[in-house]
DNA sequence: GGGGTGACAATTC
DNA sequence: GGAATTGCCACCC
């Protein structure tokens, strides 16, 4: 394993334990937070190489969206598991538990 | 070393 | 909002 790989590994896995339940943080913004910024590809590697359980599921795309493809069970998975913590999805689209969402709400309307 | 590959991101149209 | 394009960089043939 490389110096650079367990460097990486372990400074991302503390970022993504830190994430309170019920918010939501974007790839780049943990690769930024781990003091790795535009590595938000190598991401997803330290997930899913970690030793122990994290909540993976708190990260997402920088557009609020989940990372897997709609039509899959990593997807229905990583959803319930947000819904599961108050998140709430406007469509595909996760409402960030601070923004008001009612302006979108009003030009795009409810997605569900 | 060369080329393809991502649980991505930012920009542009 | 969506699709296409470009940049990104360790990893693995």
């Amino acid at each position: 394993m490389s110096r650079f790989k367990q460097q990486f590994d372990r400074r991302v896995w503390q970022v993504v334990a830190a994430i309170p339940s019920g918010r939501v943080m974007g790839y780049g913004e943990v690769a930024r937070a781990a003091g790795f910024p535009r590595y938000s590809r190598m991401v997803s590697g330290a997930l899913s190489r970690s030793p122990e359980p994290l909540p993976w599921y708190r990260v997402v795309r920088s557009d609020r969206t989940i990372a897997f493809d709609v039509d899959s069970d990593a997807y229905r998975e990583q959803a319930q598991l947000l819904k599961q913590e108050g998140v709430r999805f406007d469509g595909r689209k996760i409402v960030d538990a601070d923004a008001d969402d009612s302006l979108d709400r009003l030009l795009w309307g409810p997605q569900d």
